[in-house]
DNA sequence: CAACGTTACGCTCTTCGTAAAGATG
DNA sequence: CATCTTTACGAAGAGCGTAACGTTG
């Protein structure tokens, strides 16, 4: 067994049972893949791949399981790389972020120029995404870090590290009649059509949770993806909304008027999602640090240790 | 990077630095050794050894990290060896169990007799341990499974299968005042000495808490560490005991009296423990059902894939 | 016949073991 | 000087790519 056979192997599954397509990605050629694979199996002294006669139908159950073992080994051997890569000190490499708009749009812009700045020979690469894409992205490791609100769903290979509580407000034109009010209660928010989050979004769920858990039946007039729509309609005067406080730019939106309503629903955090037992190089470290500077670097590696 | 090189560096440590002693240890040559390792930290750009002209005098702080990823890679490799095993069908291999006095005297002998005439190709082998010592067997993979009471400290690399609940009995001499009570209270132990496990045991830890908890002082005269040697000074009339009901033999045990006190003290339970995400095979889950028919096959695969 | 996997063949490069050298306590 | 690592060298062997072959849709 080597580890180029079972490189090969995840990438016979990427190229979906192509061995043409697997050697081409692996720069070498069809037949080394084709015997590669057949040395393999003679080792392990059972088929991995199902065949008929010049052709690859699938893995039989071992291929299966021997592909999800060599996806573990590969990550290990690419975490070596990245060990020594660190202990190097070289400046280059990649950091792959994914996030969702919010984060994307007001979080990060700052703590991202601030990154490139210091470490310039790194790619930086941000995916914008929804929040169940980012989990498979974090959990695949395609990438490296994720930041968003909190995951649903937990996962053994994934650690998430809480950062800043979000604020909420509630936004509306100026001149609005609830903007007169000292302190909003959920029923008052009945009487206006809402602009919401699609109700796929967490931001969305919540809300709506939160709404019907107090018994108020909201009217949704429009489901949005992303605050800024949200922002456009509800100064078009179409309803009222609820979103995250940092979406809120006093000078950009003059025509708002807004209200913290914070305590009107369940607390919600910015968190920063990495994949259980990777290295971490120290750039990515440094990146954690510029996002969530309370989190200290010992308190992210021994969270990557424990128990994910 | 090869697998061979990453089993050179484990081999390397385990054998202190002693190249010549690992070369041994892998069937191939000193210079092979030496060569291997040189090409390994070409390759990663670093050195992972600390030397001093034709002497090694350590590993260096990157040459640690790598160890650690290659013992995980490695370990994910033997687990390969393992699916490709089992998927041949083959019958041999071993069991390495590691169990507490209690299970290896008491629960085990019938279900390794049955496993041993089902499977009797398989190489059985029984370490007898102390609770901190089975946890580190099966952590390290020295031993494939682990029966004992449950671990005081959590480890997210293992996994813990409840299994029967155990019951605790009172025991003391026929005749002795307190075998005439129907119902026993902890207080009622507070007028007669007690021989008791070593306070290091789990199931002396449980039982002294218990009295400390009921503000009750029992006065220890025996402090033994399996409960063959506490029958035996029961019997002799150094005091009462409290042991596993499963301890008492009816037959051989007929001048001791028992009396059931599960209820007295906390639930514990025999608990199976395997390392997380190593696979089965098929005779060892078939000794798991033999031990605890409860634990079903399924049961322990998903227990083995979620989160250890 | 176009696409794909397997077999055949010749070449290169790696890797291994033996032997020798260098260094240390 | 015994022990241990590194360097040198020659031989064996593994792996690769090109080319040819066989099959399938």
């Amino acid at each position: 067994m080597t580890l180029k056979q079972l490189r090969l192997l995840r990438e016979i599954d990427r190229q979906s049972l192509n061995l043409s397509a697997a050697a081409l990605a692996l720069h070498t050629s069809q037949p080394g893949v084709s015997r590669q694979i057949q040395q393999l199996e003679r080792e392990l002294g059972a088929e991995l791949l199902l065949r008929r006669t010049n052709r690859i139908l699938g893995f039989t159950e071992l291929g299966r399981a021997v592909l999800r073992s060599a996806h573990r080994l590969l990550d290990e051997m690419e975490n070596i790389t990245r060990i020594a890569a660190d202990a190097r000190d070289e400046r280059g490499g990649r950091l792959t972020l994914a996030t969702s708009h919010l984060h994307a749009r007001y979080t990060l812009p700052e703590p991202v120029r601030a990154f490139s700045e210091r470490h310039p020979e790194v790619q930086f690469q941000l995916l914008q995404a929804d929040p169940d894409d980012i989990q498979k992205l974090v959990e695949s490791g395609d990438a490296d870090i994720g930041v968003s609100t909190e995951f649903a769903r937990e996962h053994p290979s994934l650690v998430q590290l809480p950062g800043e509580a979000l604020r909420r407000s509630a936004i509306m034109p100026r001149g609005h009649p609830l903007s007169r009010r000292r302190r909003l209660t959920l029923a008052d928010f009945a009487a206006y059509p809402l602009v919401s989050y699609h109700p796929r979004s967490r931001g969305g769920q919540m809300i709506t949770e939160a709404f019907t858990a107090a018994g108020i039946s909201a009217r949704h007039v429009v489901s949005a993806s992303d605050s800024d729509v949200i922002k456009a309609y509800v100064a078009k005067g179409l309803g009222v909304a609820i979103v995250p406080s940092i979406a809120i730019d006093p000078r950009a939106d003059g025509a708002l008027h807004a209200v913290d309503v914070t305590r009107l629903f369940p607390e919600s955090r910015m968190t920063i999602s990495l994949r259980h037992g990777v290295h971490l190089r120290r750039y990515l470290t440094d990146f954690i640090a510029m996002v969530a500077p309370r989190l200290e670097r010992a308190a992210v590696a021994r969270a990557m240790q424990a128990g994910g």
